[in-house]
DNA sequence: CTGAAAGCGCTAACAA
DNA sequence: TTGTTAGCGCTTTCAG
């Protein structure tokens, strides 16, 4: 590695003069700023991060902590960080939680001690149903700030960037019952998740809500696993006949369900309209393709960086904000078509 | 953020015995240790890692380029990485290069002055269709090492952890050609790939190797676009009556097919085998779910992790090595049932 | 047993 | 216009 020290002593000067020639200082000689830059580029010469952010209390870099790489929502969230820190000049250390407290935990303590100027994290689903917060809070009060992201500890005070889970699935679910379904279904392989909680509890609003539906909530719990939940799928559209729509609130068991019911003899969407909360990318994986709660979960990456890097560079303090990143209903060939 | 300065102030002894008490030096008496611990537990002291990596010259910070978060398979591969790096005490900063070059050579020159001890990255596409390599060289050649993984740069001397692409592909089509399939289409996304020119040539070799198979390759070329594929998947099924063998070496075209070829009439595995490149998450997308080449993503990670810190640890200076990792091809039930 | 001092690479106030 | 110095947080000789 080349250093200032390297650079002055090849050239003959103090270091100083050489830093001040690189940032083209007015205290510096036309000439001598136009000697150090050659050698510094022949050279090759790069500042060393680590010593720049010793010196100036902070590194440009944030800490990401997901809670499921190999879920593609955080997968696409992550994406959309790494694409608004670049833009900001932020460097990102990402952390992958694996759903537990403890790696997350971890990673906190591992990074805020100036490693890294903020966080922006969702909680372990470890986290959420245990109700820890100490840590968080812990963090925060050590002046490093935090952002959470969709799963968001409601005791904690800080930014937080969430969909409006609710909504979401009362709107797929007032789309379901404008088609005239009479027995709509929830499925659910989310488990203790507050997000989960939340579409469970928009969709049983919407039923209430409108006078023209008459059945009861039917909310089934499912497994995460994939081959679980392909037989937990074919057991419920074989055992509920009379279903007529199907809100699948995670990533995959609506596209899972149409490849399912159609190979059981149902015709989507005429028997059967499906609505479900995948990805654009999973939505193409069934025929017709999945009518969707689309996320725009890059949006949420973004969303994050820009209030934390607001935060940290105007020194923001308290005044903590929540913003909702829109979702829109993407209608496509498992539902009813619109005129 | 609490320092040795704040401990040593609070306990009236100096930087240095704080340092050496935390360390348990024997120069220090047991009395004073204890002082010094109680208070840096009181006070919730966190060694500055910034401070240690300046001074020790090393970071335990491992920088990872990844081409695509969004492509399963690269998302496995850093959930590898990342579980790995922890395992063994380092840390990951991750870059996405979104198939660029220039990304890639950003990150590369941004982190290799000090930010990160080394790097494990997967080349962009546009850099290996542009075949470029000197940023690569001259980050080695700055005594950063860099582990390549999966999609490498053949004229740059490092650590490689590879797929036997060409093995796999070739393993793959065998088991089709073995099923006494007469028309084995390969089905490909994968452009300009090094993996997916690998695959095509195993593919190749296997029909050449079978004399009981007289079908010249076909290779087809489709887009890498969700929508786009649909339509073209659904082309080739339809166009290729004669069609009984399918080899996607993708990761979605698989089960895409599989869904398209049965709702146009095919049943799937008697008159249709398919083979796909997918991830176990994505092969019970489809019913039969899909029949595999499964590649271990995760051990690709590990691997690269281990080979990365056996260099730095042990400072080994050339010699360097490429691993294979092995593969292995799941039948699950878009083939035909072996006895 | 404890402390002072130098140094990792860099910046910035102050001197020359 | 250039150089000296101190300091960011830490470790590590070397003196006391």
């Amino acid at each position: 590695m080349i250093t200032l020290k390297d650079l002055a002593a090849t050239l003959g000067v103090s270091v100083s003069t050489v830093s001040k020639a690189l940032k083209d200082s007015p205290e510096i000689s036309k000439d001598t700023i136009t000697r150090v830059k050659e050698i510094a580029k022949e050279l090759n010469y790069r500042p060393n991060t680590l010593a720049l952010s010793l010196k100036n209390r902070k590194t440009k870099t944030i800490g990401v902590i997901i809670p499921d790489i190999l879920n593609t929502f955080f997968a696409r969230i992550l994406y959309g960080i790494e694409q608004e820190s670049t833009a900001l000049g932020y460097n990102i250390i990402t952390c992958l939680s694996n759903e537990t407290f403890e790696k997350e935990n971890n990673s906190l303590h591992l990074l805020a001690n100036g490693s890294v100027d903020g966080f922006i994290m969702s909680v372990s689903e470890e986290t959420q149903s245990k109700g820890e917060v100490k840590h968080l809070k812990e963090t925060i009060n050590q002046d490093v700030p935090i952002v959470m992201f969709d799963r968001v500890a409601n005791d904690v005070d800080c930014d937080k960037v969430i969909i409006d889970d609710f909504n979401a699935a009362f709107k797929a679910t007032e789309t379901l019952i404008k088609e005239g379904r009479k027995k709509i279904v929830l499925v659910n392989s989310l488990g203790e998740l507050s997000v989960g909680k939340l579409r469970v509890l928009g969709y049983k609003k919407a039923l209430e809500k409108h006078d023209s539906y008459t059945a009861d909530p039917i909310v089934i719990e499912v497994d995460d696993d994939q081959e679980l939940l392909n037989d937990q799928l074919e057991k419920i559209i074989t055992e509920h006949k009379d279903m007529d729509g199907l809100l699948c609130i995670d990533n995959i068991s609506g596209v899972m369900s149409v490849n399912i019911a159609q190979r059981l003899g149902r015709t989507i969407p005429n028997d059967l309209s499906v609505i479900g909360f995948s990805s654009n990318k999973i939505s193409h994986l069934s025929y017709p393709p999945l009518s969707t709660v689309a996320q725009y979960a890059e949006e949420i990456g973004q969303e994050s960086v820009k209030m934390l890097v607001e935060r940290l560079e105007n020194k923001t303090k308290g005044n903590t904000k929540t913003v909702t990143i829109n979702y829109s209903i993407e209608l496509r060939g498992t539902t009813l078509p619109v005129s």
